[in-house]
DNA sequence: GCCAACGTTGGC
DNA sequence: GCCAACGTTGGC
């Protein structure tokens, strides 16, 4: 099963809005990025992602899963770009920081530190283990 | 607030 | 189809 992060400024949608729509969960829209776009298409229903807060705080907060994998976006009236909804699962014991990522050699390729602006990744599997490891939630 | 990295646009 | 100019993102 693949893994994925889902990046996201606070100000314009937090881990605390996330939480608050509960079990039925949200959209995630607003992807105007290519490769982003191939990302969220292969998707599937039950796949896990972590969510990551940008700017201000720089940490992967907590974990959401994709409840309906992509469809149309009905605000990009270029009809290029789509979405998937998403649920909150649980916030991490322990935020994981950019700056403890950059500082675990083990996580050295993942691509937020690679390529920082992509807001739609994929994650290994190791590297799923690692930052759960370093959340306190192994 | 600055600036590097990257994607997109548009002229040729 | 190439590439320079420009805009946006996001870390610092």
């Amino acid at each position: 099963m693949a893994h994925w992060l889902l990046k996201s400024e606070p100000s314009s949608w937090s881990w605390d809005q996330q939480a608050a729509a509960g079990a039925k969960g949200t959209f995630w829209n607003g992807v105007r990025n290519h490769l982003a776009k191939k990302h969220l298409m292969a998707m599937r229903k039950g796949e896990r992602a972590f969510f990551y807060h940008s700017n201000e705080e720089r940490a992967i907060v907590g974990i959401v899963e994709i409840t309906k994998e992509y469809y149309p976006d009905h605000t990009d009236e270029t009809a290029k770009f789509g979405m998937v909804d998403v649920k909150a699962v649980k916030a991490l014991k322990k935020p994981v920081t950019l700056a403890q990522i950059k500082g675990e050699p083990r996580l050295a390729d993942m691509v937020l530190v690679n390529n920082s602006r992509l807001s739609v990744q994929p994650v290994t599997d190791v590297e799923w283990e690692i930052v759960l490891e370093m959340a306190g939630e192994a």
